[in-house]
DNA sequence: GACCTGCTGCGGCATG
């Protein structure tokens, strides 16, 4: 290496800190990165595979740089997604700066007052935040932002597609306009992460609001990927003739599933929190019948953080094997060191999803990244069996074809009218202001990136109708001031996320937090959590806390969900994976047997199945089937109960034009079966599309209604035409 | 029978 080379310009801590962990060179990101940060003024994205050091490509020269000529306040802040990845980022850093006498302060929901304190007193460093503990920051301590951000060098944004196509990132976006003009400095910024599909739209996306241009670091990656899907087709559950040949193919998946993990560090992802816990469930049954030590564990949304921290502790340390069945809690980037096999039961609904899930194996450089895809078709009572199509074997292919062969993510996009977030702001803006004109609140609000697309004339609308509704108040000399209702949503604490939530109850074992439950049962009722069954004791809704004990016997998981979305694009794969008939050379032999036996029986037996498919454009399509039983549900829940709209937000198909496919499922037969459509179907979709709840978000119900339709047809959806169809029907009032 | 994220201020009490 010559003396030029980005190395030998690194702070001396860093170098010390680069031999001390054994590491030969830096890493081509690492280098890339630090030519960007010391030659140029410019913004950073650094789009790498997971565990390719992104974390140090960006703080490296950072540091180098806060290194060379100390900041008189914080002088990198950086704004991470999860409680958990701040966490574990704030231990690697302190390693990296023990020698630095550079302080790193983390500053989220569980980091004690004492500590925020000290940043307070001695802002300097690196500051690890999250999105709505800066929210905090911005709208209470307006007076405090000066000192703890005048000379901010540094604005680090990690996960960057795990905020950008969501209000949480446009949120993220104005904060940082907001920050910057309140402590008038204009720090560079820095974004990272592993999948993105398109990297012009997250470079314009991370500059937002600035003039400064984005260099892109994205060294070529080309792991080498292993793939390998295995299909269990299960007997009918309905034909008795059936249930001992159903009971040993139930038998041999989970043996399957036992035998290629219980000896390794393995991770199981799943997509369903139910899912995750019956298996961890069926692996416990398993160890104990084989007399096997028990190394499993449960990691999702409901389970608790101490629950969660040993399963990540046992997959990335300790000798002997580890495995825990996840959903996407551990797809994000907390590290779980080098993993011997990554399995996922069922499909991913998303290539970027699948990508995620890739990178957790092979992490060490040069290896290669294997996934194993265990399929098993679900029961469906509508399908007459035993011929049906392997639709998730189907979607598993669609998904590995399209980011393999095609190097496609599903792109992100950003609201054009951001409504609810501009309410959110507004608020926020105008309680650190305390009042303001109203002049001055548009000109403070309306001039923050993701607002570009409202007009002043909109803006006055919103103000107006806030007003009327005691949002907002104007005080006698004309200032405006938060309103009585404004008070009631902006005053609580959960005013700081901008993403809908439930009311959780905490579940304890004693004095231990297993988790939390959002349906609770009554005393002496049992359900399972993180992979054992419980029966409550005691209830103590006051503290929304439930108690329970160890209990045998079998129930359900308390999780109810219902459809998602899933991108049109991956829809007509699978539709072109049929009609190509390519299906056979990703079957083990035998599943391929199998599939032939069942087409065969298709066609003798003429099964009809249904597949919902968009017309056409790029935009979100819902569920891959819907059956009566779904829409009888809405229907009541439409009549009944439109309170409920918000919570029926992922059942509801996003864009309004719908074909149905209703038919046999043979291959040959689906060119024409697209084109022939179910009334019933076609007219319950229609009612699905004359239902306007899917698009409101937290805060949209407090904007005016004209502007809601004009925010949802700058987004290609017209409400007008819902509207109409809403009054038509019975389904209206 | 899809998934996930986040969180304040203060009263009451014990302790040094």
């Amino acid at each position: 290496m010559s003396a030029e080379h980005p190395f030998y310009r690194l702070a001396p801590f860093i170098q010390e800190y680069i031999y001390r962990s054994g590491w030969e060179e830096l890493r081509e990101v690492q280098v890339e990165a630090s030519r960007v940060v010391l030659d140029t003024n410019h913004h950073m994205l650094i789009a790498s595979g997971t565990a390719s050091g992104k974390t140090e490509a960006a703080f490296f020269p950072a540091l180098t740089l806060l290194d060379q000529e100390p900041s008189s306040s914080v002088g990198i802040l950086y704004i991470g997604p999860l409680k958990a990845l701040i966490n574990d980022q704030f231990q690697r850093l302190e390693g990296l700066m023990r020698d630095a006498h550079i302080p790193v302060w983390h500053w989220h929901g569980d980091v004690p007052q004492s500590e925020k304190t000290k940043v307070m007193r001695h802002p300097s460093g690196v500051l690890q935040i999250t999105p709505e503990s800066l929210e905090g920051l911005l709208m209470n301590r307006p007076n405090a932002i000066p000192a703890l951000f005048g000379d901010l060098r540094f604005i680090v944004i990690d996960e960057v597609h795990a905020f950008m196509g969501a209000d949480r990132g446009s949120q993220v976006l104005s904060q940082l306009e907001r920050l910057s003009r309140m402590a008038g400095c204009s720090p560079r910024r820095i974004g990272l992460s592993a999948t993105l599909g398109d990297y012009e739209a997250v470079k314009s996306w991370l500059a937002g609001g600035t003039r400064i241009p984005v260099e892109l670091v994205s060294p070529p990656g080309g792991r080498k990927l292993r793939l390998s899907i295995e299909n269990f087709a299960m007997p009918d559950a309905r034909d008795e003739r059936q249930s001992e040949a159903l009971e040993n193919a139930k038998k041999s998946y989970n043996n399957f599933i036992y035998d290629h993990t219980h000896l390794k560090k393995a991770l199981i992802f799943t997509n369903s929190r139910t899912v995750a816990e019956t298996t961890i469930l069926e692996m416990r049954r398993i160890a104990a019948l084989r007399q096997q030590p028990d190394v499993f564990h449960v990691h999702h949304g409901s389970i608790s953080s101490m629950l969660r921290e040993e399963a990540e502790a046992a997959l990335r340390e300790g000798y002997g094997p580890a495995v825990a069945a996840a959903t996407l809690t551990l797809e994000l980037g907390i590290d779980l060191g080098s993993l011997e096999r990554v399995m996922q039961l069922g499909a991913p609904y998303s290539c970027a999803s699948f990508v995620q899930r890739l990178g957790r194996s092979g992490r060490r450089e040069g290896a290669v990244a294997e996934m194993m895809f265990v399929c098993a078709e679900e029961d469906d009572e509508e399908a007459q069996l035993p011929a049906r199509m392997p639709w998730t074997l189907l979607r598993a292919i669609a998904v590995c074809e399209l980011y393999v062969k095609e190097k496609w993510i599903e792109p992100q996009t950003v609201r054009k009218l951001p409504l609810g977030l501009l309410y959110h702001q507004t608020m926020s803006v105008l309680r650190s202001f305390g009042e303001a004109e109203a002049g001055e609140l548009a000109r403070a609000v309306l001039t923050l990136p993701p607002f570009a697309n409202f007009t002043t004339e909109q803006y006055r609308e919103l103000l107006e109708y806030l007003l009327a509704t005691d949002h907002l108040e104007q005080t006698e000399d004309g200032m405006l001031i938060v309103g009585l209702m404004g008070e009631r949503v902006s005053g609580h604490y959960r005013f700081y996320a901008v993403f809908q939530d439930e009311e959780e109850h905490s579940v304890y074992d004693g004095s231990e937090e297993i988790g939390s439950i959002t349906t609770v049962p009554p005393a002496g009722y049992c359900f399972s959590l993180a992979g054992r069954l419980w029966k409550v004791e005691e209830v103590d809704s006051r503290h929304k806390a439930v108690y329970v004990k160890h209990a045998k016997g079998k129930v359900d998981t308390l999780w109810l969900g219902a459809g998602g979305d899933m991108h049109t694009r991956i829809v007509r794969k699978m539709r072109d994976i049929l009609r190509e008939n390519t299906l056979y050379p990703y079957l083990a032999p035998n599943a391929a047997a199998r599939l032939e036996r069942a087409r065969r029986l298709s066609r003798e037996t003429g099964l009809t199945e249904r597949l919902v498919l968009p017309a056409g454009g790029d935009s979100m399509f819902v569920m891959p089937w819907i059956g009566s039983r779904e829409f009888r549900t809405l229907e009541r829940l439409l009549k009944n109960n439109l309170s409920q709209q918000l919570s029926l937000r992922s059942i509801v198909p996003m864009e309004p034009h719908y074909m149905v496919v209703a038919g046999r499922t043979d291959a040959d037969e689906l060119q024409h079966l697209i084109v022939s459509e179910s009334e019933r179907m076609e007219d319950s979709i229609q009612m699905l599309d004359e239902f306007e709840a899917p698009y409101l978000g937290k805060y949209d119900e407090f904007t005016p209604p004209g502007l809601i339709r004009a925010a949802f047809a700058a987004d290609g959806l017209d409400l007008e035409g819902l509207r109409r169809g809403l009054r038509g029907s019975d389904y209206g009032a």
